[in-house]
DNA sequence: TCCCAGTCAATAGA
DNA sequence: TCTATTGACTGGGA
């Protein structure tokens, strides 16, 4: 048996699994007649959509453990059934995004893939040249995603700037002073460390978005071992601080952001020091969220300080999507807890098909 | 126009 | 050869 075959059988299990037990959460069989691509058949996306919170974290998790014990790669996995790189694949089962959504709106998926399934059926009739792949589980939209202008534009493309750690240091340094720098500021940044202004703005964005969602891994963390948090919620995210962290990719202590020696840019150097600003100082339009300032580090990121004492690992799957009594939902109403149970034990079936269909030698056929 | 989330893809390291 | 990192880019929202 391929790889690749052991992933859609993975997939396409997790599929099935997952439409039988929104309706019938202890028990399903996956011997049901697979529909066709596109189908309105709940999949795991509308699955999901019906979740109105999810452990993100958990989940994505125990994803990264299905792959790691069954040898299936990142590229593999995400090529094949994401529609995603490597890179991708990593960074999403590295720093897992959260979500909250309106149950409700299952309503609105049914419709969004019926529409699918009209234009899926229209191109299929239309197209003559396009040899599709065998694998129709492929959705319509890994293909176009392949269309991407990035791919047209290949021959075009720029080397890779691979900035040296001094400079690096020294953008964080100025990161520390002014999370969002001036157009002014950015140039003399520019300036001194013989950068393009695009550069030097694409880092401060790529630092800033990076730290956040370090940010909501320790909150997610954090909340999922019992803390009484709004983890996960989007609508935490305006009250993040963009400023708060000293590392971006969790590898370095934050203790590496103090001023080094022998790097050619002091603080002062930077060209942030020039104009007048806090620590809370944001130069263009003030129109950003105040709660922004890095003053308030201490704030957000106390909920990270719980240890990690998940005993997801190692444990019985039954206990992996046990979404913690003290969350608000569940605190408020008995019902809530015990429809969130039942998605947990939907969550966990799937996770157990999971694994049992990575080990399966028979592919099916359906869509992830 | 700016910021953001999401993603790609080059590169480094194991 | 694999995963992790990270600069660059796109599209959407305000």
């Amino acid at each position: 048996i391929s790889a690749g075959e052991s992933v859609k059988s993975l997939t396409d299990n997790t599929t099935q699994t997952s439409s039988q037990d929104l309706c019938e959460p202890s028990e399903s069989q996956p011997s049901t007649p697979l529909p066709p691509p596109g189908h309105s058949g709940l999949s795991i996306q509308e699955m999901v959509a019906m979740s109105p919170e999810l452990d993100t974290y958990v989940i994505t998790k125990k994803v990264k453990e299905v792959l790691t014990d069954n040898n299936l790669g990142q590229r593999l996995f995400g090529e094949t059934i994401l529609g995603l790189t490597q890179g991708s694949v990593s960074d999403l089962l590295a720093r897992p995004k959260p979500w909250h959504n309106d149950p409700h709106n299952v309503e609105k998926l049914m419709d969004m893939k019926r529409m699918e399934k009209k234009a899926y059926m229209k191109r299929r009739h239309s197209s003559v040249s396009d040899s599709q792949p065998v694998d129709s589980s492929l959705t319509t939209i890994d293909y176009s995603q392949g269309a991407s202008p990035q791919h047209q534009h290949h021959q075009l493309k720029k080397p890779r700037v691979v900035l040296a750690p001094e400079e690096k240091e020294a953008l964080k340094r100025a990161y520390q002073q002014k999370p969002y720098p001036s157009p002014k500021t950015i140039e003399e940044l520019a300036n001194q460390l013989n950068l393009k202004t695009s550069t030097v703005i694409n880092w401060f964005h790529n630092y800033r978005s990076r730290i956040r969602r370090e940010l909501f891994i320790e909150e997610i963390q954090a909340g999922s071992q019992g803390a009484p948090t709004e983890s996960g919620s989007p609508t935490s995210r305006a009250c993040k601080t963009s400023g708060e962290r000293d590392s971006c990719d969790g590898t370095e202590s934050d203790g590496t952001m103090e001023s080094r020696p022998g790097v050619a840019l002091g603080p002062d150097d930077c060209g942030v020091t020039s104009e007048g600003e806090g620590p809370d100082s944001r130069e263009e339009g003030g129109t950003q969220t105040p709660n922004r300032s890095p003053a308030l580090q201490d704030a957000t990121t106390s909920a990270s300080s719980i240890p990690g004492t998940s005993g997801h690992k190692g444990g019985a799957l039954q206990s992996l999507f046990s979404f913690p009594e003290t969350t608000p939902a569940s605190a408020k109403n008995p019902r809530d807890s015990s429809l969130r149970k039942k998605k947990a034990a939907n969550l966990n079936n799937i996770i157990h098909r999971l694994e049992k269909a990575a080990s399966r030698e028979e592919p099916s056929e359906w869509e992830f």
